[in-house]
DNA sequence: TGTATTTGACCCCC
DNA sequence: GGGGGTCAAATACA
């Protein structure tokens, strides 16, 4: 947390700088016409810096922000401080909040101080108590998306004037690492297609190898599942890039939802179990997708209306394999 | 064989 | 009493 709020710190301040420098030196230079990088771009630029950082943050650590993120009817996100500290809230100009109150996102939040006691609870081979009232929160999303932890299913259940069932997660370290947090995430509608995740409970896992690389709210649907990738010069062989790791959680998620799957639904021929993406024996480059970052997500986007939760799911690598090949570009560019 | 998912049963709380 | 959250044995999968 400390390297992230960090992280953010020199790029409001200092990168800023480096770059309105960088505006008046091409001004000098080419006479008033920056052919470079314009300064729309530019604050542009830092403000999807800035709002990566704040994202990151917020995934890091949910009840450090106060931030409302909404791209393009892409993705709704509430997230309310309860700790009191202040967030950064760096970016939050850049998106479009007012929005936020047009669509019905149900925000429910308490402390964790309001945590009722598992005293009464009976032991069933360990502790077994029903749903403790801490701290929580809604996400709703047209798509299932990745969200930097690792999730196991521990149950699925069918609600009372519910379509669909509600499908239970919990953190994968919460035997290895004590970590509470459980989400429970539901298909609330289906045309067009919204996914209801309400996140139980912070991490306090450290998952370094997941933790590693994230997906970002983002201001076009382009960008509309962005992974941050920090240094991964320390990983010894792509087995261990997280790139690859994230497909094995997208895919664990991907089975929980078998529910309504037609074969006619299949976006390709290809079941993304087959794509042994998990089995890290694919290199990106190595699909004919990468030839042009943005293609799939038009694609993707153009289609998705038709497509079950099983077709979402595999779109959702297709996200991600495009968003490699965007990171690999915008690299590029910045090299 | 180890890990993840499924699913019926158990249990808490309204 | 019943809805909903969780457990854990059975099952699936790599």
């Amino acid at each position: 947390m400390e390297e992230l709020i960090q992280g953010h710190e020199v790029a409001s301040g200092q990168l800023s700088r480096v770059i309105n420098l960088h505006n008046n030196r091409s001004l000098t230079v080419n006479g008033g016409h920056n052919h470079d990088l314009g300064s729309g771009d530019d604050e542009g630029f830092v403000n999807k810096m800035l709002g990566s950082f704040s994202n990151t943050l917020f995934i890091s650590n949910g009840k450090e922000m106060k931030e409302f993120h909404h791209h393009d009817d892409q993705e709704l996100v509430i997230q309310v401080n309860t700790s009191g500290g202040g967030g950064s809230g760096a970016g939050a100009s850049s998106w479009d909040v007012d929005h936020l109150l047009d669509h019905a996102i149900k925000y429910e939040a308490s402390h964790e101080e309001t945590c009722k006691s598992a005293s009464t609870s009976k032991d069933r081979k360990g502790s077994y108590k029903k749903r403790k009232t801490c701290h929580s929160w809604i996400k709703d999303s047209p798509a299932l998306t990745e969200d930097g932890h690792a999730w196991r299913k521990y149950g699925q259940k069918l609600i009372l004037n519910a379509k669909h069932p509600r499908n239970y997660f919990r953190c994968t370290h919460k035997f290895d690492q004590a970590c509470q947090a459980t989400k429970h995430v539901q298909k609330v509608e289906d045309d067009p297609p919204l996914f209801r995740t309400t996140y139980y409970g912070n991490h306090t896992c450290r998952d370094y190898l997941n933790a590693s690389e994230l997906v970002l709210d983002c201001t076009s649907p382009r960008e509309s599942s962005k992974f941050i990738r920090f240094d991964d010069t320390n990983l010894s062989s792509k087995q261990e890039h997280p790139f690859f790791s994230s497909f094995k959680l997208l895919k664990q998620e991907d089975q929980c939802f078998k529910e309504e799957t037609t074969p006619s639904d299949y976006m390709t021929t290809q079941h993304p179990n087959q794509l042994a993406l998990s089995d890290h024996l694919v290199s990106p480059p190595d699909l004919p997708a990468f030839a042009s970052p943005g293609l799939m997500s038009g694609f993707a986007s153009a289609n998705i209306a038709q497509l079950d939760e099983d077709a979402i799911y595999r779109q959702m690598a297709w996200f991600n394999y495009d968003d490699f090949a965007y990171d690999e570009f915008l690299q590029d560019e910045l090299r």
